[in-house]
Formats: structure tokens, C-alpha cells, sequence
DNA sequence: AAAATTTATGTTATATTATAACATAACGTT
DNA sequence: AACGTTATGTTATAATATAACATAAATTTT
């Protein structure tokens, strides 16, 4: 099982999150012989600005505060599928939001918990969720090849404390 | 073990789909107190034609024809908004559409199979996989309260079959 | 049955998310 | 420098969804 949950949920030093996301996008664009430029860089930061999946049309208007000047959809959604391609961020589509992968090398297929009350999401990779899911595919004939699996819920956070509607800000 | 798989999959009396279908959601109605109206009833109908889900907007255009005049958006929205409460249809979240349960009455948490080749989607109701969701939850401390899991992959027909890429017509 | 109330639908406008199409700029190679 | 490639800028628009208010239909109350 591999997850950040716990990183999520707990106080922690996000400067942290930021750089090693940071770190491990320019290895594996290295790897790839992909080019992390500046505009897709600054997306990727703002998506690992907290650990809230954020909207495209957020991401444009922090953008465009960021580099001081006006930047246009197409730009932004440029850099997500970029950075969509290389698994360094995820789609969340019941949300119509992105949010930056905690482990982009592993070859995972993953699980959002996404908190109804603060509006985090973390991920995990579950080997027997994964088996689970094969096992119901087989039954059906089905054969898998990708998969979206999105849990909605509170998060231990908010479950143990009495907060705000909007939750902490320190997600 | 819940499942419309074999169903979906295999060419059948789908008469008897729409049929059983308008059945079940006049039961519920009936129950619940609900009022299943010319509209609603045409909606949840147009989403039962075929085993592939249907964009809202593909709603609208059906349901214009079928009632021969012009229907606008909020209209198709609050008959899509009412069924769906009733839980008599279900949206895909990655699909940004929609699509009728084949079993409504049952309080479920659903899994759905897609087929990348037909777009087809059959839903299954598994209890070893609401196991490993439950206990990948409790893993981190998540107080799960709701799911949408998607499958994404080849059906059985288009699995065993040469067909065109938009796959057959019958599903 | 008329009036009042509730529920559903019609209508217009607009918000939100995403992409198409083409122009320009930056980069890399020779 | 010339060329090809890749990335970004720009404009317009497609696709999905909802807000706000008007009208109509059904239900309840009188």
C-alpha cells in the first residue's frame, strides 16, 4: 500500500511536498526527455499549492497572477495534459479538478479519498483493491485497462474536529 | 454479487429492459410519493434505449424529437436531477453522462464497466470490492460515505469480435 | 367550485469546463 | 543563418450545467 494520507491529514512542513514534487517532475522529465518549462512548472506548483484538487479555470487565474500577465485556457490545459501524460498530476473527474501525483514513478492505479467537509484528496494504491477489481472484471468477462476510483467521505480530520464548513485552510 | 453484465453484453429483448425499467421506476414512484411525469418518464426511457450512456444534451435533442417540440437544457437537467435522486439512473462522472440502473431499489454501491471500443457500461454491485474499499478507508482514516468507481476497458463482444471501432449497434 | 398553495415546467440568460484552429515565438539541429 | 520542431499566444467557440424569474398544472383548502 503506498499513500500520502497520512501527509494530508496531518500538519506538515508543505514546503517539503512542493520541492520534492518539483524534484521528482525534473527527474522523470530527464528520464523522458520531456521539458518541464516554466509555464508547466509554475501548474504544477500551483496544483501542489495545497493538497485540494484545484479547477482548471483556478489554475489559469493563479497563473496569470503568477506570471503577471494574462494567460488563456489553452495554455493552462496544455500543461495539465502535459502533465497529465507523464502521470505527475491526476484528473479528478467528478470534480472536474487536478491535483499533483505523490508518486508518479510507480506504475500505479489509484484511489482519491476526497474529504466532503475540507475538500482534500488523498491517494492510495491498494493491492487488494486492485485485486478486488480485477477479480469483479473477470467475473463479468470485462478486461480492465483503466480505472477511476473515487471515495467521498470525511477525512480524519475533520471527522475528530469540530470546523469550520470550508475546513482548515492548512490542507 | 448484482450485476446487468451478461445482459448488456449479449443480444437481447431489450424491450424488455425499458419495459421492467418503467416498471420498477412507477413502483418507486408510487412508493416514495414521487410523481413520474410524461417528462421524467420520457427521459428515464431515452436513457434506457440502448446500454450506453447519454450526454445530457443528447437528452435534450431525443427528447425534443420524441415530444416533437423544443426542450431547453433546465428542463432535461431537472427530470435528469429527479431520477437521479430516486437513484433510478446514475451519471458518470468521467463521461459527464448518464444512465439508467438497472436496479434501483437496491440501497448499492455500484461499480460500472465501460467499454472503450462500443461504450457500453454495465453496472455490478460487488461485496468483496465494497470490502476493500471500506478497509483501504479505514486504512487511513476515512469515514466513507459514497463512491463512483469506473472501469474502463474492452467488453466481452468486443473482446472475441472483429468489429468497427464504434462497435455494434445493439448494446 | 373558487382561491390558495405547492409542484413542475417554460424561458432567457449565463456560468463553467474544455477544445479547435491558426498565428507567433522559442528552441534545437545542421 | 536556415530549417524543422516544439511550445505558447490568441481568438473563437463547443460542451456541460445552472441561476433566476415567469407561467402553468396539480393539489389542497376553503
Amino acid at each position: 500500500m503506498l499513500t500520502n494520507s497520512r501527509l494530508v491529514h496531518q500538519p506538515h512542513d508543505h514546503d517539503r511536498c512542493i520541492n520534492a514534487a518539483l524534484t521528482r517532475a525534473k527527474g522523470l522529465c530527464q528520464e523522458r526527455n520531456a521539458k518541464l518549462t516554466a509555464t508547466r512548472e509554475a501548474v504544477l506548483t500551483l496544483l501542489w499549492q495545497s493538497h485540494r484538487p484545484l479547477g482548471a479555470y483556478q489554475v489559469q487565474e493563479q497563473l496569470s497572477k503568477l506570471l503577471a500577465k494574462n494567460i488563456a485556457p489553452p495554455t493552462v490545459y496544455r500543461a495539465i495534459e502535459f502533465l497529465l501524460g507523464l502521470g505527475l498530476i491526476h484528473r479528478l473527474p467528478s470534480l472536474n479538478a487536478y491535483i499533483g501525483c505523490p508518486f508518479p514513478s510507480s506504475n500505479h492505479s489509484n484511489l482519491f479519498m476526497i474529504c466532503n467537509q475540507c475538500g482534500s484528496a488523498a491517494e492510495m494504491t491498494d493491492a487488494a483493491l486492485n485485486e478486488a477489481l480485477q477479480t469483479a472484471s473477470d467475473k463479468a468477462n470485462f478486461v480492465l485497462q483503466s480505472q477511476s476510483v473515487e471515495l467521498f467521505g470525511l477525512c480524519p480530520r475533520c471527522t475528530s474536529s469540530v470546523m469550520s464548513e470550508e475546513g482548515s485552510n492548512d490542507v
